[in-house]
DNA sequence: AGTTGACATGTAACCGGTTTCAAAGTTTCA
DNA sequence: TGAAACTTTGAAACCGGTTACATGTCAACT
């Protein structure tokens, strides 16, 4: 039960000093007379000392670790996000503690539990739809937390992220200018996205005269993406545009329509979600939302930072997202 | 520096028991009478009461804490990995903290010796190539560690994963034995991976009368794919078959294909590596190596939670990947 | 009845740091 | 030269658990 690399003790013995004068060069604190400060660090770099954390946090009741509890890594842009939160927490010396929900409450709770007890000192979740007992919990203990990836200013919650429902709606009126009348909507499952909920509902706020919206749920992949297409297309619906709530879902609608022998724009115009890596490479580059995946990850982390190290209050943040113009969509007559 | 959800001693207190006691119950150990515990778990109940982590690791040198440091989030094939990671320890009530390296040695030592630093009291690395220094340092404290995504049976540390070098070379013989001779590789940066230069040396064992390989360098990205096709194409080396280490890479082929007007695989064989979730939505259908991301993911942390909790030795293990045919992949003549 | 042992519980040392407070040493300045 | 002020260092309490060992209780057995 015992293999470390040593402890304070070890580094006072070897200097001849007391444990506290060690400590206090740890945390290059206060007055320590520099040829001393010089003896502890040579001393700790012989020893290969390294602070045990466990203790540090015991008596500080810090643990400079950060939870994100994340619906899935695998969508990039959730895999973006997180790559953002980690480089900029590490940047301060903070880790990430990781949970994957799979965008299920029940299990974002349980994460959230253990979390806690892993000593995390704020949180990360995606949405504002969570488990009551949850943020109870959050109250209680008065652990600091934000919500991502959403904007809703009278949350008291501070919420990070974009207006999900305005870019939906600028994504359709987009379309609109261009003369679509009728679109196809892919999104990926309601039940488990309020982000989702919210472009939907924003989408369906743009009521002109003849516009006519045609919902299509489906699985959030490719896959999902192609068989809502090939479903929209069997419909005989007569849309001439599509609107995909993420490109990974227009990457499958590209492939519905190069199955049913359609070609993109001239056929069907498609609208992607998120900007991912690839958007621009494909044929033809994909009109899209650049979501600020990177950049939310990096306020948000910083955010998070600033209030622990410095108790500035979490703030809520509007990140701007732009359509991306590109070659998916056509004009109409 | 106080708002905890109450230490043990008030659970004592409440109960009117001891703190030996308590912490019995919380371990659920030994020798505690069923209505004495039910007493306590009650009073925890009430208090909300979580065992403080930094305490419970500062005694029993146990963090349930291992760290993965990985290349890059943001390829699908290392999402999946690390969520298969996380879902498996967290099974076993360990938490994973996670860093990025970028595929950097020196980001990846310094990472490592924050994570050592946090307590984590495991790593999980990609690749055989690291740091010495940091291997050094696992070695003299003792921090058990293993190599993932590789297979090298001869590493005194542990590797789980493939076997690149002959899964390039069974990738390169499944085109030979369709007829293809002049095969066009496309892999990414080879300072990256290690990974990737074993594939790239595996392909090269193949050596016969005719075969005549080309490769290509690019970024690892859908543009780099398409980048790298352009690229190979200008050439006009013949090729009648383009190996991608890599789906993204594929994807990128296709692309890079469908702008130069040729169709896949009447014109180009195209053969990926990954199997990606949507490897099996393009059009055509992609012939790829399935990788068994979420197998080793749990593999991983299944061999490190043996080491941890019971002491059996790490052990290498071999995965298998088969080649997946689909489409995308012509006899040639 | 007395001894033995099993079981339940409590006492206190310990894990490895941080931090308060006091003590010792040094400088400043009248 | 001596008092005040400041700097540097150390002693010891504390953080919140775990656990070896001691103690106490009660049933079983001789």
């Amino acid at each position: 039960m015992k293999k470390p690399g040593g402890s304070i003790r070890d580094v006072a013995t070897e200097t001849g000093l007391s444990i506290a004068t060690i400590s206090r060069v740890m945390n290059n604190n206060s007055n320590v007379s520099p040829k001393t400060r010089q003896r502890v660090l040579d001393a700790c770099e012989k020893l290969d000392y390294l602070p045990n954390p466990a203790a540090r946090a015991l008596s500080t009741s810090k643990s400079k670790t950060v939870a994100a509890i994340i619906p899935t890594l695998e969508h990039s842009v959730f895999a973006k996000f997180t790559a953002a939160i980690e480089r900029a927490l590490a940047k301060q010396g903070y880790s990430l503690v990781l949970a994957v929900s799979n965008a299920d409450e029940e299990e974002e709770l349980k994460s959230a539990r253990k979390l806690l007890g892993m000593g995390a000192e704020a949180f990360i979740l995606s949405g504002t739809a969570h488990c009551p007992t949850l943020l109870e919990t959050f109250e209680r203990r008065q652990v600091p937390h934000v919500f991502t990836s959403v904007w809703d200013p009278d949350n008291p919650v501070a919420t990070i992220g974009y207006d999900n429902a305005e870019l939906a709606r600028n994504a359709v009126q987009y379309l609109a200018s261009l003369g679509h009348q009728e679109i196809g909507i892919l999104h990926g499952p309601l039940a488990e996205s309020d982000r989702t909920v919210a472009r939907r509902q924003g989408a369906e706020t743009v009521t002109s005269a003849n516009m006519q919206l045609s919902f299509f749920e489906t699985q959030l992949s490719v896959s999902g993406g192609k068989t809502a297409t090939t479903e929209m297309l069997s419909r005989n619906l007569g849309c001439t545009a599509l609107l995909c709530f993420s490109d990974v879902l227009a990457l499958g609608a590209y492939f519905g329509l190069a199955e049913a022998g359609m070609t993109v724009p001239r056929d069907m115009s498609v609208m992607g979600f998120d900007n991912l890596d690839w958007a621009s490479e494909t044929v033809p580059p994909l009109t899209t939302i650049d979501l600020p995946a990177y950049d939310m990850g990096r306020a948000v982390a910083e955010e998070i930072i600033d209030y622990l190290e410095r108790g500035v209050p979490l703030q809520k943040q509007l990140l701007s997202a732009q359509i991306i113009k590109r070659a998916s969509v056509a004009k109409i007559n």
